[in-house]
This record gives structure tokens, sequence and C-alpha cells, in this order.
DNA sequence: CGAAAACTTGATTCCGTTCAACACATGTGG
DNA sequence: CCACATGTGTTGAACGGAATCAAGTTTTCG
């Protein structure tokens, strides 16, 4: 359970190339899978020092079956996960780079939006470009080339490298083929049922 | 849950193009996203004439929390459907198209043999190459071309366009990068715990 | 059988990669 | 405080893997 700082799920493959999985910032709890499941698939890590909060396994199972509530809403947490893996594959798999970027920086809009992390148009990037070409399957050079395109077009704008301003939101989300739905959030929040 | 022929969960980009997310057979309970998170952010679609078996909501909910080892269960199945959209996310992210391919040969192997619809170096692919571009990110030109790069290679042989046979599985496995762990399969069995 | 769907192959184009410098900020130890 | 290392971002040139365009061929199935 992350309490601040950005942590993300990634996997090494073959080639010594790195895919990043999926980003979790405050308030999201990373480790379900890797607790219910036993043999971990992936690694993850923290981006920057920033404060986790363990729950033992045996708690998190406990506590799952004794409160409804809480279970229910821990299985809910598993499939927005799942859902925003989805939406990944199709960004990685159908869209081209420019979009793809475009699209990933509206998730991220929107998502630290809701963790109070930053406002739905002007936000702090917490990735590297190099990060974000693990991402996306991209190259950092071309990672650069994208966000540059972006900022030409006057879709964003960035007065230091990593801060992100959003001019016209909807121009963006259409640029990026971005829509919310994935994301599973109701009135701004977190679904829970 | 289905009973017999293949579905996919698949979405469609902006372009017009469409990504396929996953690929399901016997014994799988497709839906289980779709029926907790109540908007739906993709379609499912069966692949050939088959039986499924519709489960209403309200009756899974209430199966999920007054039977904890079947809400166990079921939970598992989300996190295993999850592991895969994951190593997916990493397939079509990071390796090239013939390797790409032939990860995926290697998962309908595993998957194909446990599901009881083949052996798991002989089976019959359920997927059209144009599909299989769906799948992987790629375009069916090039999904052929790679499927005939690796029977040039000797991975694999065809009698028929849609048979496929492994003669040697441990070297298939290692030219596709392929590690079955993100399966979590057990002896052989679907995970259960 | 005949038509549609699926598969195969060739030629060409292009998006994204690779290779290579360089710019710029931050920090660190002498 | 400067010299220098290091990480991150930026830009250019050339290359290459996969896409696109276009024609066949084979398989499937009503």
């Amino acid at each position: 359970m992350i309490l601040s700082g950005f942590a993300i799920r990634h996997k090494i493959v073959g080639g010594g190339h790195r895919q990043i999985l999926s980003i979790h910032m405050r308030g999201e709890a990373v480790d379900l899978q890797n607790t219910l499941l036993r043999t971990s698939d992936h690694s993850v890590q923290m981006l920057s020092r920033g404060d986790v909060a363990l729950i033992a396994r045996s708690k998190i199972e406990q506590l799952a079956f004794e409160r409804p509530a809480v279970g229910k809403a821990m299985w809910i947490d598993t499939l927005v996960d799942a859902s925003i893996h989805r939406e990944w594959v199709a960004n990685i798999g159908r869209r081209d780079a420019k979009t793809r970027i475009a699209h990933l920086l509206c998730e991220l809009s929107l998502r630290l939006k809701v963790a109070g992390l930053g406002d739905q148009d002007n936000y702090e990037m917490p990735l590297t470009q190099e990060q974000l070409a693990d991402a996306t399957g991209l190259t950092p050079v071309h990672v650069n080339r994208s966000i540059k395109y972006l900022e030409a077009e006057g879709l964003i704008e960035r007065i230091s490298p990593r801060s992100i301003t959003i001019g016209d939101w909807r121009k963006l989300a259409d640029f990026g083929d971005f829509n919310s739905q994935y994301l599973h959030l109701q009135d701004g929040e977190p679904a829970l049922a």
C-alpha cells in the first residue's frame, strides 16, 4: 500500500529490454496479485523515495473473507487493475507512438488528480522519458520526439521537461483516443461498487 | 462460462484497428470483470459456434461471499487473468514479431493442453492469421511471414495451415522467450490456491 | 462445384530504431 | 568555488522491421 511516492511493476524480457506493466501512486495497493498467487510473475519497484505500508498476507485474506464489503472492494481493485492492463495492451498494440504517449498523458492526468497529486490540466510527470519509453514499448528517443510533437501541435505545454500543462483537455483526449471509462472512476473517485 | 468453442475479448481503437485482449477456452469464466464492474470496457465474442453457460450476477456475488472457498477461487481466477494481461503487455511491447508469435504459440500450447483440447506439441490453432495479428499487434501479412519463418527454422511444422506441431518444445520456448510461470498452473492444472 | 474466406508471396514505403553528439541541470569531492 | 562526473533531455542522420499495396493460391464449406 503506497502512502507517498510512485511505484512501478515491470518485467525484463529476453533481449534485456524492460517493459513497465503499471504505474502506482498514493493510495493504491500494488501487490494483491503477489499476495494471493504465491509465485510472483514480475517485479515491483519504487521510482523515488516514498513510504509504503506492508500488510501481512494472512491479514489480507482474513479481512477479505470476514468483512464482505472489504473483500468486495479488494476484488474490485484487482478488476480495475486488470482493466487498465487491457487498455495498455490496446494502447501498445494498436496505437501509433504519438497517440500512445498522448493517451498515457491523459491517464496520468486523471489518476494524479484522483490521488490528489496534481490538477487535471497541470501536473508533474513522475516518469523520466526513458521510463515512459519502457511503459509504452518505444525508445527514449522516440518518446522525446513524440512529446515534442505534441508540444509543437499545442496539445501540451512544458515550462520544464517534467511539467505537463494541458491547454485543451478535450483536444488531447481526442488526439490520444482516450476514454476514461476503463479507469472505472465514479464522480472522480475510485470505483467501489 | 465456456463449455465448448473459443471466445475472445477485444477492443476497437480510434483508427478502427482491433486489439484482441485475451483468448478463452473451455472451462474458463470469461466475464467476471463485467459482472462486478458495472460498465463494460471491452467486447466479448465467440470465435466459432460453441456453448456457454450464463450465470446471473447476483448468483455470482452470493456464491462468492457465502462460500469462501468458491470466492477465493473466483478471485484467483481474476488474478491469473491479470497476470496473463501483463505478459501480453510485455510480449507486445518488447518482443519482435517472430518472438512474439512463438511466445503466443507456446501459451496456446499449454492452455489447450490444460483444457484437454490438444497435445502440448501438436494442436489445432483456434485463430485465423488475421486474429493472430489482432492479438499480437501485428498485420496479418507479417504474422504469416513470422509463422513461415518459424517453420523454415524447424521450430514448428504444419501439415495444414492451422495445425501446429512443435518438434522440440524447449527450443520453441527458448526462441519465444517463454516461461510458463505467468500462467500460474500447478501440475498442469489451473491454480486454485 | 463454386464462392468466399483464409493463406501466401512480392515490391515498396514508412514509422520507429539505432547510433552518435551535444545540451543542460544537479550534485559531489577536491 | 570550480572541475568533473552523472543522469536526463534534445537533436540529426542512417537504417531496418513491420506496414502497406497488390496479386495470386489454397482451403473451407454451403
